[in-house]
RNA sequence: UGGGGCGUCGCCAAGCGGUAAGGCACGGGACUCUGACUCCCGCAUUCGUGGGUUCGAAUCCUACCGCCCCAGCCA
């Protein structure tokens, strides 16, 4: 695969320089680098894109690494599920799964010699003394009156902390840098704590962890990490993740990146808000086709490569920015497009009689899978003499440019006749619109020699003796409001919930072919949608199909905007 | 009032001293047996604001303004 060393965004650009440089020998070698505990949702898979893209676009690898250095947060369940996601997008770290937890020996031995530097001291303040000497943002902290230990007890004490002597949260292994400096970071930020907890991966083997600042950079070293991307928040890291490898004076030190989080319209990204909505029940769990999550999106049916693109088009940049959820809706339309079987499904069913057609009649007619795709072929669809088509393809009383069926109006089933609307049937006590008496013309069968007249509309249909019944879900943005997060409501984010986000379509009826559907596919809906299978609810005998996304409406937008 | 970032079209985002890419959204039109797709056309005399340097500034200098992040023994 050739290098491509055009600049795509601000990264690659440092990534060119570097190259240009030989800064690296000429290796660029990334991470993905996910705490186990939680979820992962798109948010991380532009940080998975980023990562694992701009390893493969300069022949480069990338590893993933699970950053496992608090035991009281994180579990397998968690690291099962992301190597899933990560692998279900497309990216293979092949024999390159590391956990922080590998290195917790080697970074005991890193620790020890910042001590015997005389660059790490053991403090036996409190958790709030700790606070306190910190000082605040405009004024400075204070030294800890354990900042002077010999290198000797320092020593002694960290091992003895290491063995279990002590309680935890009793003491703790600092950094010595600066309690004056304005970066509150570089005021001796805790290296290690004492916490008995079993860790998923080492057990009891310790009962002292690393903190984040001093596992990561260190992390980076160990597995010969270039370019070390984050996210903007640990900005102000950088000088503490530099601190670490000059102190310890290691060469081919990794280069620190931060870059702007993804943030999405009408969803939210905070792991805990979304906890919430699971544990709260709003939604029915991590992989509700509501969520962001991989997994969420996955179920929905989404596909990895509509996600890919997506966080190609997005950019990577370091201004905050919320993208417009329209945006990843157009690219799996884009991708649906060329991919998605054409079928036919009614969802809210209205009965029709096609009165002058034959009784006992089926006709096999031809329908082309996809009109984009014809190598993806033709398939038979039955029609008969009671069919069913949509409720909002029927109007008493239409309005202007209303292309659909209407009394004594002619319209086009799609792959078969030209029908006209005889007569309205209702129910005599409610007056609700029950059926339709049509008559065909039998010379305009679709393909056929005198097939060709035109009608404005074309209606798609299931004939009722040969449909299958099934259950439709159709999903809406989770929230009201574009930026659920900023809202300041006294109520948290309950008010902003979308209280339609998932409307559940019981009765209706698809055509017989997609009595086989698989959950490998994706199917459009004539004029209605992308869907897919629901992998969860569906089984033999139950079809449940999940609306990927909708297919653009320009009819709704006129209807809208006139009314 | 300390430090670190960021401010280019409704939303993203290129641009790195030579006279504002692209995508999404939006508006108009063509095509259409999916009001889908596709295809045309339109969409920032202006780059947070004010000064300055320069023949020339979104790009350099300067002073403001606004937004985000940091006071976990979380990551």
């Amino acid at each position: 695969m050739a290098v491509n060393t055009e600049a795509a965004n601000f990264i690659h650009a440092i990534i060119n320089e570097d190259l240009k440089a030989g800064t690296y020998g000429g290796r660029v070698h990334t991470r993905f680098p996910p705490e186990p505990n939680g979820y992962l949702h798109i948010g991380h898979a532009k940080s998975i894109c980023l990562n694992f893209g701009t390893a493969a676009r300069y022949n480069g690898l990338c590893n993933l690494r699970f950053d496992d250095t608090n035991p009281s947060k994180e579990e397998v369940e968690f690291v099962e599920s992301i190597k899933e996601d990560v692998r279900w997008l497309g990216f293979d770290w092949e024999d390159r799964l590391f956990y922080a937890s590998d290195y917790f020996e080697q970074l005991y031995e890193f620790a020890v010699q910042l001590i015997k530097l005389g660059r790490a001291y053991v403090c036996d303040l409190s958790p709030e003394e700790i606070r306190e000497y910190r000082g605040t943002l405009t004024q400075p902290g204070r030294n800890s009156p354990y900042r002077d230990r010999s290198i000797e007890e320092n020593l002694d004490l960290f091992r003895r902390m290491r063995e279990g002597e002590f309680e935890d949260g009793s003491r703790v292994l600092r950094a010595k840098i600066d309690m004056a400096s304005p970066n509150l970071n570089m005021r001796d930020p805790v290296m290690y704590r004492i916490m008995r907890q079993t860790h998923h991966r080492t057990g009891d083997k310790w009962c002292i962890y690393p903190m984040y600042d001093f596992a990561h950079p260190l992390s980076d070293y160990l597995e010969g990490i270039t370019h070390s991307i984050c996210t903007l928040e640990f900005e102000d890291h950088r000088p503490l993740y530099n601190w670490y490898l000059e102190t310890l004076g290691l060469q081919n030190r990794p280069k620190q990146i931060e870059f702007a989080r993804l943030n999405l319209t009408y969803t939210v990204m905070s792991k805990r808000i979304l906890r919430q909505l699971v544990e709260e029940g709003v939604v029915s769990g991590w992989d509700d086709p509501r969520m962001p999550t991989i997994s969420g999106l996955r179920r929905r049916g989404v596909t990895p490569a509509a996600i890919r693109d997506f966080c190609e088009r997005i950019g990577v940049a370091k201004s905050n920015s919320t993208v417009d959820i329209g945006l990843l809706e157009h690219c799996i339309r884009e991708d649906l497009n060329k991919s998605a079987y054409r079928v036919m499904a009614v969802l809210r069913p209205l009965k029709v009689v096609i009165e002058n057609y034959p009784e006992d009649l089926v006709e096999e007619l031809d329908a082309e899978n996809n009109p984009e795709n014809p190598a993806m072929g033709t398939r038979k669809i039955p029609f008969s003499r009671v069919l069913y088509i949509e409720q909002d393809d029927f109007l008493e009383d239409p309005p202007k440019k209303y292309f659909r069926l209407s009394p004594g109006k002619e319209v086009r089933l799609k792959h078969a006749y030209i029908i006209k609307c005889e007569r309205v049937i209702k129910d005599e006590k409610t007056g609700e619109i029950i059926e339709l008496r049509c008559t065909y013309d039998p010379t305009t069968r679709s393909g056929g020699e005198s097939g060709n007249r035109k009608v404005k509309g074309t209606l798609h249909w299931v004939s009722a003796r040969h449909a299958v019944k099934a259950e439709v879900r159709l999903f809406d943005h989770l929230f009201l409001v574009p930026n659920p997060e900023e809202e300041k409501d006294e109520q948290g984010y309950r008010a902003l919930l979308n209280p339609n986000s998932m409307e559940v379509l019981t009765s209706c009826l698809v055509e017989p072919g997609l009595a086989h559907a698989t959950t490998d596919k994706r199917y459009q809906f004539l004029r209605q949608g992308y869907f897919a299978l629901d992998p969860k609810d569906s089984g033999p005998g139950k079809l449940v199909f999940n609306r990927i996304v909708s297919l653009r409406d320009s009819w709704a937008k006129i209807r809208n905007s006139g009314s």
